[in-house]
DNA sequence: CTGAAAGCGCTTACAG
DNA sequence: CTGAAAGCGCTTACAG
């Protein structure tokens, strides 16, 4: 049998479809009773609104996301989440890439051309202040992705990056280690700044002055943790664990441990952050902190349509991370 | 001014907004001067179908996507160009993730069960007999992508890898380089055979009989590629260029090569395939083979769409690749 | 608070 | 080869 329309939920609620349009879309003046008769018989037929005619009729809602950093690992789990849910709410997601300024200029303007009546703007663009400045102009609004301290006029969806490297902290704590050391993230990665700044607090409440020798600057990505690690392994007392900004330079890390006959997590335990495929992937698998990237993407959107249908107050949204518990620091460790 | 209908169309070329309709979908039973004046019609009004109205007449088309390798490095720009040319076609675009044969399986009949009237198959799946073999039986044209052999009867999309990694061979020997080794890629990735063949064909046409010690075994990521170079680099008599089956390897051999003081490309050239984002961000840039990921993906989505429309004989796209010349190659070279 | 009517832009039978 | 009519499933004014 074929889909139920709006008119088989109307006749089922003995209502007219116009009654029942009205409480698909969360419309006020409809009777208490005749909600609940229409949201029963809705229920009963399983409806589900027909995007394509409902589009036909409202012109289709476009989300444009500017996307900065194309080669990034989180993108193609944030566009499957984000197409998905765009799929879902009958809206098209439209993507242009962009890098400096004046080409995010031109990205947003083409975007906004093309229909878009919301941003998405993910990592690295949504934590530059200017880069969220010339949005604002824009006159659409703005849902900064994963910003580490999204500026309150705009909408945003991230995770407690400090609260996670704070766990992340205890959970070495609790497996025994003290003198952990830290390698830190890309420069321009604002999330990063707010993980050292809970490995520096977690160590200063523990009583745990951190030592010379225990911080290397890292890049982000897989070379500058070799780097990194090197560093960090030559210095004549080693730490017993290393909690590397990222999961790839946490690979990175258990590489060079390996390289030198250090045994993981035995010899030195590996933690990283993001888990990203890379995390599972290596042997050790690394201890790191989920970042459920998908619901992140699903939630941007839901913040972009709901601000596209009536603008309000901006909306910051918090998703819970997972402290995900692999063989990098725990032998033995189940999942 | 709002977009052109089909009924401005209409009135301007003096016919009934079905015959336009007749046009627009290719159809028959057009009188050729007709058609020639709707043309014009359609040019001059810059006219273009309304998807959404379209979709609420005939139901939305939905293209699935099976995907077995979440991580990969091409798979944001394939869902950006599956996407975009998606939303032009007012089609959708569905994606499950999927991993061994069993939940191949359960991810097909659920992207089916949702609607989807074709399915894109990407690597390593679209190479894997068994997994093409089960996704038959569905009863939906299958379109692989980035096959090495795609079977005769699925539509294909790919780039003639054996071609590719041939001119980036003679892109060697033009640059003065005999003594060329080879990294392998990982043994499941099929195209990574025509590439290891294509290098030993032409090793063997220009005389120079592979000598023990140039070639190694790797596994496609960073990791195997760091320990490969080292295995390459370490013999007593140094090849001249190394040409690595994909790019991270290839930057692996980078890196390890720079470790043992060498300098790139004056000591060791290295080059890689495929021109991944890493390419560009190593130093030196890698000269490698641009896979043209995005229009992959559109040719993909359009084959799935005429697929749909009229059910004809499978056809297989193969699209042009480019040799990207950067500096890991050429001291000097301009991109 | 509720509904009858008209229409979004296109396509599907059905005539001619 | 071409068109008039009806309808896809929904929403937008407009009444009441």
């Amino acid at each position: 049998m074929s889909a139920a329309t709006i008119y088989d939920v109307a006749r089922k609620a003995r209502v007219s479809a116009m009654t029942v349009s009205r409480v698909i879309n969360g419309g006020v003046n409809v009777d208490e009773l005749t909600r609940e008769r229409v949201s029963a018989a809705i229920a009963a037929l399983q409806y589900q609104v027909n995007q394509a005619a409902r589009s036909a009729r409202k012109g289709t809602m476009r989300v444009g996301m500017l996307c900065g950093s194309p080669g990034a690992a989180y993108l193609s789990d944030f566009l499957l989440g984000a197409t998905d849910q765009c799929s879902q709410q009958g809206a098209q997601l439209i993507v242009e890439k962009c890098g400096d300024l004046d080409s995010q200029r031109a990205a947003a303007a083409r975007l906004i051309e093309n229909g878009a009546a919301c941003l998405l703007v993910p990592p690295p663009l949504c934590d530059q202040e200017a880069s969220i400045q010339q949005l604002d102009d824009l006159g659409v609004p703005i849902v900064a992705v994963a910003s580490a301290r999204p500026a309150a006029h705009i909408h945003a969806v991230r995770i407690d990056d400090y609260q996670a490297a704070k766990a992340m902290m205890h959970h070495l704590f609790a497996a025994g280690h003290s003198d952990i050391a830290f390698i830190l993230g890309d420069p321009g990665h604002a999330p990063a700044q707010l993980r050292l700044q809970a490995y520096l607090d977690a160590m200063s409440v523990a009583g745990m002055s951190t030592r010379a020798g225990r911080l290397a600057q890292g890049g982000g990505n897989y070379r500058s943790g070799l780097t990194a690690a090197r560093e960090l392994l030559d210095h004549p007392e080693r730490p017993s664990a290393i909690f590397a900004c990222n999961d790839d330079m946490a690979a990175a890390v258990v590489s060079v441990a390996q390289g030198m006959g250090l045994r993981v997590p035995q010899d030195l335990a590996v933690c990283g952050f993001d888990d990203m495929p890379i995390a599972a992937s290596v042997w050790p698998g690394l201890t790191t902190i989920h970042q459920p990237v998908d619901e992140m993407a699903r939630a941007a959107v839901q913040l972009a349509i709901d601000a596209i249908r009536d603008a309000g107050r901006p909306r910051h949204r918090v998703l819970p991370y997972t402290l995900v518990q692999r063989e990098s620091t725990t032998a033995g460790a189940a999942h």
